[in-house]
DNA sequence: GGAACTCGCCAC
DNA sequence: AAACGTGGCGAGTTCC
């Protein structure tokens, strides 16, 4: 019996969740400040020398002659202006509002010499800009207090700011490190993250109990995304012995399961899974994409397999038919959801529906969404917003603990499904334990909709070290 | 000179 | 028919 929180429950978590939150902002995290100065100064060096050499490209001297005075190499105006209308280049893609894109994605499929340049610069001018400045802005005394809201997201997730702490750069192992040296924990101690695993597809699966995806969570030798992986790449078998492998899953995982969860759709789906294993829109030749472990190539196998073009989608009289790569994942989408995921996607329509009924939402943790809603938010919102609030469940019972056992331990930041706290070593161990005693028993005693094994996966920093390995 | 907008891009 | 969900922020731009 699946029983649903109340209001009056949602409205406590939120409560207690403020006040944990704020004691973190007023506990603060480290920052060192001659660090980031000095980085600081680096970055602008390094800037000013690409600054330096992209003026003696042909490229500028264009930009010149159009718009005089005012040339602004920073203007993405000036640069989609210059590319597509006095090159008359043809927009590898368009921005929401109508005109050519500018971004990496786009300048990458143009070949005009020049444009890596800004790529460049403006990567170097994210870090300096937008966190180590913000970082020197904001800090006090050797602290930053980024703020924690609970007020602001449509689907009562939380979200940061002055500096926002959740999206200080992870993935891009460059920008990682510069931006995840300046932060530290007090003196003598290290920081610690704690991160669920696969919080947002374990709290769907609360929802949907879709038998083959509860399958796949509670069984830990079985892998959604690598089963998923042979499926795209039609492999029999793909583990350890394949080199890619794990590129990949990788691939799958970002470019298929994910955004298929989100709402997206097979024809994104097979451009992005076909740009990360270098293989391009038109037609496949043997030798083309990356290398597998024999020596061929991805494209030789694909070939060999029937596949031999990425292929388009046509409509022909109301109908959709696609060719090739296209038609490959638009098979595996139908039976992803038409047979593998089969009860998840029931789920979907009739939680659509109940919603169209009803005119508002209830999730699980006692929340109401209301107003007028797309059927991927529909569909998302109370999967997302349930996942953080275990994560604000836990933040809430561990601030508990911190007070009434007096740790010296702090808790410092949250970033959706992940706690950032500032450990004395000699607690460290109680700490984890504390935390996996509440994932593992306290919120599923709490909250019996939860009906997967929630874990979190503890990372400890060193000693007196950054916020990065 | 500030508000509100677009764009690009960082996180989950 | 629809077609990736949630934020914050810096820079450029437009409008008042």
């Amino acid at each position: 019996m699946q029983i649903k929180a109340t209001m009056a429950d949602a409205y406590k978590l939120i409560h207690e969740g403020i006040q944990a939150l704020a004691r973190a902002e007023r506990q603060g995290i480290r920052i060192d400040i001659p660090y980031c100065e000095r980085v600081k100064k680096r970055l602008t060096r390094r800037i000013n020398r690409l600054e330096r050499k992209f003026k003696e490209m042909e490229l500028y001297r264009l930009w010149e002659k159009v718009f005089r005075a005012k040339t602004n190499i920073y203007s993405n105006d000036q640069l989609s202006y210059l590319l597509y209308r006095v090159m008359k280049i043809e927009p590898p893609k368009f921005t929401a509002g109508g005109k050519g894109a500018t971004d990496e994605e786009a300048l990458s499929q143009i070949d005009v010499p020049g444009v890596g340049i800004i790529v460049k610069i403006r990567k170097l001018l994210r870090v300096r800009d937008t966190y180590l400045e913000a970082f020197i802005k904001e800090q006090t005394d050797g602290y930053i207090h980024p703020f924690f809201n609970l007020h602001t997201v449509r689907t009562f997730r939380s979200s940061s700011s002055d500096p926002n702490f959740q999206n200080i750069p992870k993935r891009d192992k460059d920008a990682q490190k510069i931006c995840r040296r300046a932060l530290f924990p007090r003196p003598g101690h290290r920081l610690v993250s704690m991160d669920f695993s696969a919080l947002e597809v374990m709290i769907s699966a609360c929802y949907h109990k879709d038998p083959n995806m509860l399958a796949y969570l509670r069984d830990k030798t079985s892998d959604m995304h690598l089963d998923m992986a042979k499926q795209i790449f039609i492999f029999d078998s793909l583990d350890r012995s394949i080199p890619a492998h794990a590129l990949l899953r990788q691939a799958t995982k970002n470019g298929f399961v994910f955004p298929q969860f989100y709402g997206d759709y097979y024809g994104n789906n097979a451009r992005y899974l076909a740009d990360w294993v270098k293989l391009p829109q038109g037609r496949w030749e043997r030798g083309m994409g990356i290398e597998l472990p024999d020596g061929s190539h991805i494209s030789d196998h694909f070939i060999a397999n029937g596949i031999k073009e990425f292929g388009t989608i046509k409509e022909v009289r109301g109908r959709t038919i696609a060719t090739g790569f296209l038609k490959h994942v638009q098979e595996i989408e139908n039976d992803f959801w038409n047979r593998r995921f089969k009860v998840y996607n029931e789920w979907r329509k009739r939680w659509v529906e109940e919603y169209r009924k009803r005119g508002y939402l209830r999730m699980l943790t006692g929340f109401t969404c209301s107003g007028v809603m797309k059927k991927n938010e529909i569909i998302n919102y109370p999967i997302q917003g349930s996942a953080f609030h275990c994560l604000l469940f836990t933040f809430n019972r561990l601030d508990e603990a911190m007070r009434k056992e007096k740790w010296d331990s702090r808790l410092v930041g949250q970033i959706h499904d992940e706690i950032v706290m500032d450990v004395h070593p000699d607690e460290f161990e109680h700490v984890e334990r504390t935390a996996h005693r509440i994932v593992r028993k306290e919120l599923p005693a709490a909250w019996s909709w939860i009906i997967v094994p929630l874990e979190i996966e503890v990372e400890a920093f060193e000693i007196d070290g950054p916020w990065v390995k």
